[in-house]
DNA sequence: ACTAATGTATTATTGCCATAATACAATAAT
DNA sequence: ATTATTGTATTATGGCAATAATACATTAGT
């Protein structure tokens, strides 16, 4: 993983939308367990505090949900609240793409071809 | 022009972004003027230290220049610097966009297909 | 010359992000 | 019971974003 951060948005939401995309990807298993706080926060090298806040996010959409002790954090295995949360990260991104290009003067189909045409490493 | 902002991006970077769409776009036509500071402040409800800080970053690129006294702001007429502009910035959320869908879990063939049938609201 | 409109600069204040350094709370393992 | 591991809470500090209130600089229009 990479743990680089954009300039201009808060470390914490990053790192909540990071470990989102993980959950919802699968890259982290239904009812599998979240690297602790404070590893987290050694392999993004920030403080843990930030991370706390972070996956505080995820708890309030009770994405994970945290086990005391030596429990850690673990995610939800509910299969509807995870399909959904792919369902609308995949729509939101879709949405929000077609809005910049739209705003660029790309009209859905324009940006369809766009990226249908699109390659890598220009 | 809507000029709702998101959290946890500076508001001034959203405005730059902005008001680089409606270059980009066309907009606002090529040499043409730009509303002023004070008058995007009004619009936009924000200090006008802030609207400042946000065309200052345009000035660093070159996109639009300031003409003192009652001139006010006038996007470039450079028809190479706006057609990089533009095609800078479809190319960007492009990538951002197949990036993001990427990691979750769809691979590019499967976005494209995802965008086809996107309708808008679901 | 004067005025109005615009960009630019300065200073102070408030609030949130992030760090730092601890301490406390709960539970599994021994 | 003790210990180690983990989550949680507290307090302090520094930096940047944003606001606020002015003041100054430049130029067009009159």
């Amino acid at each position: 993983m990479s743990w680089k951060f954009d300039d201009g948005t808060p470390i914490y939401l990053q790192i909540a939308e990071r470990i989102r995309e993980q959950i919802a990807s699968g890259e982290i298993s239904p009812g599998g367990k979240v690297p602790t706080v404070r590893e987290i926060a050694e392999l993004a090298g920030v403080n843990p505090n930030t991370v706390q806040r972070a996956l505080a996010e995820l708890e309030a959409s009770a994405l994970v949900a945290a086990e005391r002790g030596n429990g850690g954090r673990f995610v939800s295995d509910n299969p509807d609240l995870l399909a959904k949360l792919k369902h609308d990260m995949a729509r939101t991104a879709t949405g929000d793409f077609l809005a910049k290009m739209r705003k660029l003067g790309f009209e859905k189909a324009k940006t369809v071809g766009y990226l249908n045409e699109y390659k890598e490493e220009s």
